[in-house]
RNA sequence: GGGCACGUAGCUCAGUUGGCUAGAGCGCCACAUUGACGUUGUGGAAGUCGGGGGUUCGAAUCCCUCCGUGCCCACCA
């Protein structure tokens, strides 16, 4: 079969990908191997398109488990997509916006149907994508999130949970985003810093005797407060705890002083008030003092009812204004400073979150948190990189609980009902697709909330494999790996552990791997709204499928952004077609033979040395991924493909070629390059005479072979004679000078080669006892290139730089060689080696000094 | 306020528990080349390893400190 001279991705990638998934070979099989590997791909969202983010997951994960696969290991890489309940319901509501509807024109079925069916639409988008970066899953174990398997396996967690009185329903203040009507965990929550200011308040004592001034960012909520406080141990204050103050701006409604230690004395005034429904910390301070919780600001981010008629329904921006405004008209306005601090917004819209009071569903996360510091701290999961462990312990050990409630219709709803006579009687059902149910003649409501999407793909690792009873489960957890990015560590690692934990008993997975962002050149987030991304189909048709995997492997090292340039695919596509050509000249020399096994038969010493330096690679690849140092273990390949196969190996098949040792050399650097490059050595494999209907995906690492040391060492003085002789050739700029010698078999015998490689006129022996011409100092040989005296005059000033570096070197081992210190104290094998060293550059510089001699006293003849 | 990471050639990055003259790719310069490949080959130039101090026989690597960059957590009204 000819093919072109150049590897034209498009041609085939489509083609390949379809044989790999028509032939099952992502399905997970032992084949040589006892062990499995197994990993899920983080799923994306069924709705968008895979961005530059995902090809570098995709990139990672496909070569991790393609290098497994070839192991022989029963690998698994399942895919999956996400209905990422809040990202995707945005999407629509925007939508919905546009079309001039809103949630409330529709049920909530029904709004469960529209978007159920507007991510169908979209799926098929980023599944083509997954096909095009070559990722090798498993598709008939496909997940999506909101599969019956997910759901049950959540409602199974959360009953558990329920009995084992771990949720909770109650009041609590949550982080509530106005515009998008619903409430966020506080991980959900972004801090920005603000420019305000701090306005000093004066609030007159109830008998008259004066008045306290206390310090605010919101004053509008100075009109419904539930007290003042001061800390207990603030002499200023103390005579007045337990009196009374006049609110400002409610009349009639006095309000006492307490006391309580939540107060820091050094802040403000040292006074301030208490408003339990809208701060967190204050809602605490009530409920110990037994004060009501007042709603002053509804969902809709308005001032409620339940403050005075004239600042009813004013926006919270507009209600600051006009409380300042009223409180400097009464006179009470004392002072106001600039002050800065960070106010905390939605992460979609910016809208600047309200902590509200209300009724959600929480988990506790104590009990969960401690369970998996426990695990982590006794290495039970390897972190790369590693500092992102104590990372997550830190975060752990101060966590929350956990509002799992979210008022959108996109989601999994809770299975939770409320008696219509008892509010607090709340059942665990999970017949939700009712409305009400009847349950011992009483009557309950359901839940219209559902639930955050982290609670069901925090169950991800099993979820996918079927716990509890399928065969996947049984022999493929827990994961081998899970790999993600960083920014994503607490929401789903932290909650996999802890929830894996928890249901399996087991860790969910062995390993994690955690890669960075890529930014653009100035350091950004690539985003959509920043206009910076690239697009990974965009690099894939110009470049193809393995440059993108390569170019964006390539320097890529877990917790660390990257930058990344389309230029970064050239590298991977000159690979790619690097590869293509060896097979060109593979296939053109073992020709017709295509009973050709391709067995390792060495022969030349060249054979005997490339043998020893796949072997090398194949090693240094395995170390490098067992390590999870994938750019590393790229490293390895591409210079053994470069430089060690294409540009000796193959150019010294060009003197003396061995067809049964190309075929060999072939097949095994195919298999090497696989996990990086997939497809392109896929479609060599498959021009394979003699490899038949075999698919390389599928195949076994190759296993190290036996070569002559004595033959390796040989080459190597050989490739020592022709860099040499590149080398002064280049620096004089002569043409094709001869090589002569005496007495050196070796260069005899490799002759023709030498010749050819280090473009020499021919390697000569030497007739009589006279030399002329330069000798080769470095490769200590009675060798010598046939240049003439006034040539070689120009070569004395680089040898004379030779010289000195040598003498230099010389010195300076031996300064450390007879520094008594060194002697004792570093390692013998060590000392050892710098007496060798210097013995070794000694003599190469009696060499030099000779050839510089005799080239000074040709001249001076 | 607390924590983490990073700073190595013009650019992007390696550099494992301290150990030989600090590496790679790209870019740059020069040259070569008629059959695997110009997406090529050969050779070359280029680095105060962010600054300073310390430990050590020996530091890009360990410690201290300062400077710069990025990120995370918390947030006192």
């Amino acid at each position: 079969m000819k093919l072109p001279s150049a590897y034209q991705p498009e041609k085939y990638e489509g083609d390949i990908y379809a044989l790999w998934e028509n032939s099952g070979v992502f399905k997970p099989s032992n084949r040589g191997h006892d062990d499995y590997y197994s990993l899920t791909l983080p799923p994306p969202n069924a709705n968008g398109d895979l961005h530059m983010g995902h090809a570098l997951t995709v990139a990672i994960e496909d070569s991790l488990v393609r290098y497994h696969r070839l192991q022989g290991k029963a690998a698994l890489y399942v895919p999956g997509a996400d209905h990422a309940g809040f990202e995707t319901w945005v999407v629509y509501e925007k939508k919905l916006a546009q079309e001039g509807k809103s949630r409330f024109d529709y049920s909530r079925e029904e709004l469960y149907r529209q978007v159920w069916d507007f991510v169908q639409k979209n799926k098929h988008n980023f599944e083509a994508q997954l096909r095009a970066l070559g990722a090798s899953v498993d598709w008939t174990r496909f997940t999506f999130t909101l599969d019956n398997k997910v759901i049950g396996t959540s409602y199974q967690t959360f009953k558990k949970m329920w009995e084992d009185g771990l949720i909770y329903r109650g009041s609590r203040i949550v982080n509530y985003c106005t515009f998008h009507g619903t409430s966020f965990s506080d991980i959900e929550v972004v801090h920005e810093e603000e420019k305000t200011n701090l306005w000093h308040i004066a609030y007159p004592l109830a008998d008259g005797s004066g008045e306290v001034v206390i310090a605010t960012t919101r004053p509008e909520t100075k009109v419904g407060q539930a007290a003042l406080m001061v800390n207990p141990k603030d002499k200023r204050y103390k005579h007045l705890v337990g009196k009374e103050v006049q609110q400002p701006l409610v009349p009639d409604k006095n309000i006492k002083i307490i006391a309580d230690e939540y107060v820091n004395m050094d802040f403000g005034t040292g006074v301030v008030t208490v408003t339990p429904g809208h701060d967190p910390n204050d809602y605490e301070v009530a409920r110990r003092n037994n004060l009501p919780m007042l709603e002053l600001i509804t969902t809709e981010g308005k001032l409620s009812n339940n403050v005075p008629q004239e600042f009813r329904g004013m926006t919270v921006t507009v209600a600051r204004q006009t409380v300042v405004e009223a409180l400097k008209k009464k006179g009470l306005l004392r002072k106001v400073e600039d002050y800065t601090h960070s106010v905390g917004k939605c992460y979609k819209c910016g809208t600047v979150i309200e902590p509200l009071l209300r009724e959600q569903w929480f988990v506790k996360m104590q009990p969960l948190a401690t369970r998996a510091i426990e695990e982590l701290k006794a290495g039970k999961i390897d972190f790369y990189p590693k500092n992102k462990k104590d990372q997550i312990i830190r975060y752990l050990s101060e966590l929350k609980d956990w509002n799992i409630s979210r008022q959108i219709p996109w989601g999994i709803p809770i299975p939770a009902f409320q008696n219509t006579e008892d509010a607090s009687d709340w059942i665990f059902d999970a017949r939700v697709h009712e409305e009400s149910i009847e349950v011992d003649g009483k009557s309950y409501k359901r839940d219209p909330d559902v639930f955050d999407t982290w609670f069901s793909s925090g169950q991800w690792p099993y979820v996918t494999l079927d716990y509890p009873s399928g065969d996947d489960f049984k022999s493929h957890y827990p994961l081998s790996l899970m790999e993600t990015g960083f920014d994503i560590l607490y929401q789903w690692v932290a909650r996999m552990i802890m929830l894996g934990l928890y249901v399996t008993g087991e860790v969910p997975f062995k390993t994690v791997y955690l890669h960075g962002m890529i930014v653009d050149k100035s350091g950004q987030k690539q985003s959509k709204s920043k206009g910076n991304v690239s697009s990974p189909l965009e690099i894939i048709s110009e470049y193809g499928s393995d440059a993108l995997r390569i170019g964006i492997l390539n320097g890529q090292s877990p917790g660390n952004n990257q930058l990344f340039m389309p230029s970064k695919a050239t590298g991977g596509r000159n690979f790619a077609n690097k590869l293509w050509n060896i097979a060109r000249f593979v296939e053109d020399k073992v020709g017709d033979n295509h009973h050709l096994k391709s067995t390792p038969t060495p022969s030349s010493r060249a054979d005997h040395w490339i043998l020893s330096r796949l072997n090398h690679a194949s090693t240094e690849i395995s170390k490098a991924f067992e390590a999870y140092r994938i750019s590393e273990a790229y490293e390895v390949i591409y210079s053994f493909v470069w430089h060690d196969l294409a540009d000796w190996y193959i150019e010294a098949s060009k003197v003396q070629t061995n067809p049964s040792m190309l075929a060999y050399l072939l097949d095994s650097t195919l298999k090497l390059s696989h996990p990086f490059a997939p497809f392109v050595t896929e479609t060599i494999w498959q021009t394979l005479a003699w490899e038949g209907d075999s698919i390389l995906a599928d195949q076994l690492w190759p296993r190290p072979v036996q070569f002559n040391a004595l033959a390796v060492a040989e080459f190597k003085s050989v490739i020592g004679v022709i860099t040499e002789a590149r080398h002064i050739t280049k620096a004089l700029g002569v043409g094709r000078p001869k090589l002569y010698f005496n007495s050196a078999p070796l260069i005899e015998e490799e002759g023709i080669l030498i010749t050819l490689l280090g473009r020499l006129g021919g390697a000569l022996k030497a007739q009589g006892s006279e030399r002329k011409g330069l000798k080769l100092t470095n490769s200590g040989y009675d060798a010598w290139l046939d240049i003439d005296n006034l040539a070689a005059m120009n070569y004395l000033s680089s040898l004379r730089e030779k010289q000195v570096v040598r003498q230099e070197t010389i010195k300076r081992l031996q300064a450390r060689v007879s520094n008594p210190s060194y002697a004792s104290k570093a390692p013998k094998a060590l000392v050892e080696q710098s007496h060798a060293q210097i013995e070794e550059e000694k003599q190469l510089l009696t060499s030099l000094d000779t050839e510089i001699k005799k080239i000074v006293k040709a001249i001076e003849i």
